[in-house]
DNA sequence: CAAGGGTTTGTACGAATGTCCAAATAAGTT
DNA sequence: AACTTATTTGGACATTCGTACAAACCCTTG
């Protein structure tokens, strides 16, 4: 009892439709949105409630300090890290299908890319590309607790799919693959740098994405001979 | 003359050996590490000057407001983006000789790559990572003056160098390759991610980069036929 | 010595920050 | 109705922020 008395969960979820706008969810917009755009350091809460459209008090009221309307964000969208896992174990791990490194590398990018295309999760999409993998004393916790199992699955998953190669060296690749991901999730740069010629946000840069992962990681692990797969067929 | 009395660039170059410390340095080298570490906004003047061990005014006396100690940073370290570029025009742009790839891709990673494992850069280099792509008004700035440069000059290059693709295309899979390399500049998740096989600054890890990037970019093009390359030998 | 420009420093201002609290309002329950 | 709980709000707290200023301090030159 020593937190002063705060909101617990929504204990009606479903509310008469339109009785009143849910304002601690637009809170949490409103923060995702900030956050993605500015930074953690950059936004401050009484942005955050002007964005909302309610009193800095009711953000605190919510959610306590700041770094837990961080956290909170990360803990609403925590069913995307779980469709990401999901779209894993669907994928196929057999070592002598040469699609199964494909299908890995789709499971990796597609949910997060259709995230950032949609409506809903485009700021989140945009804040773990931003934030995530940048090692602030703030973000860490978030880091560990969300996202490095998923790392470790998806590492697994390419370890058994490509058995020629270390953990080590996967890792290597892993951390490649994830920073192109990454740095086209944020990538605002892109009109400028093609001179026009591609804009943000365009679906056909998702399949290219794969290509090159799925090649980068072909080329730099040791070995893609052609003794081991194309057995059959 | 609406700007108070400010250092102008020091008239002495060599001081005689060790005369007084050089606060002005030691006062952008903490500025560079600390912003490296946590990021522009996290970081304030009094922290600053706290590392470098002088006091407050001292910084504002040296380097105006904020942001201009931030730019200075950039204008300082002006001549690493120029040796990548010597690098690149040192690089062959041959279509027909498939190693041309390789060398504008070594051009691209190595000077940055060597300036993250030293003592001096090493800094600066996680501070590029960090703080440069990621599109936010103060560093906007920065980018434009300092990187757009830089990346037309290897899109170019490339584009020379793999005639069978667009330009629209290059940019795209340079925008990946910079985000794998952005990314392992600033990777302090490797030893976790890989359960101890792997450790920050391996230098084993450059090369395993470039053939990432050189691999993900031929498979990410379209027509990377034989036909065209490999005329000779 | 005195003069003077570059350097150093303590200090203080206004503005903005995160956090907290007591009171006020709304909603639901008995 | 009265009572209880949840939500909402304005205001204030102590800190910290960036910036500015006016002295004090070197150190070289007259």
């Amino acid at each position: 009892m020593d937190m002063p008395l705060r909101a617990r969960a929504n204990s009606r979820r479903a509310a008469p439709a339109d009785a009143r706008p849910d304002r601690k969810q637009a809170i949490l917009l409103a923060a995702e949105k900030l956050f993605a755009q500015h930074g953690y350091h950059a936004v401050s809460l009484r942005q955050i409630a002007a964005e909302a459209g309610v009193p800095l008090a009711l953000v605190g009221y919510y959610y306590g300090p700041k770094h837990e309307l961080f956290y909170a964000i990360f803990a609403h969208w925590n069913r995307t890290i779980e469709e990401r896992l999901t779209a894993l174990r669907a994928a196929s791990h057999d070592p002598d299908d040469p699609a199964s490194l494909r299908l890995i590398i789709e499971a990796f990018t597609g949910p997060v890319l259709r995230l950032r295309a949609s409506s809903e999760g485009e700021y989140y999409a945009l804040l773990v590309a931003r934030e995530l993998y940048h090692a602030l004393e703030e973000t860490d916790h978030v880091l560990r607790a969300y996202f490095d199992p998923l790392a470790h699955a998806f590492i697994d998953a390419l370890n058994v799919a490509l058995p020629h190669a270390t953990r080590g060296q996967i890792a290597w690749v892993y951390q490649f693959g994830l920073g192109a991901l990454l740095h086209h999730l944020s990538d605002n740069r892109i009109e400028r740098l093609s001179r026009g010629q591609n804009q943000q946000g365009d679906p056909a840069a998702s399949a290219l994405l794969v290509d090159f992962i799925v090649g980068g990681i072909r080329a730099a692990l040791p070995t893609p001979t052609k003794t081991n797969r194309r057995r059959l067929s």
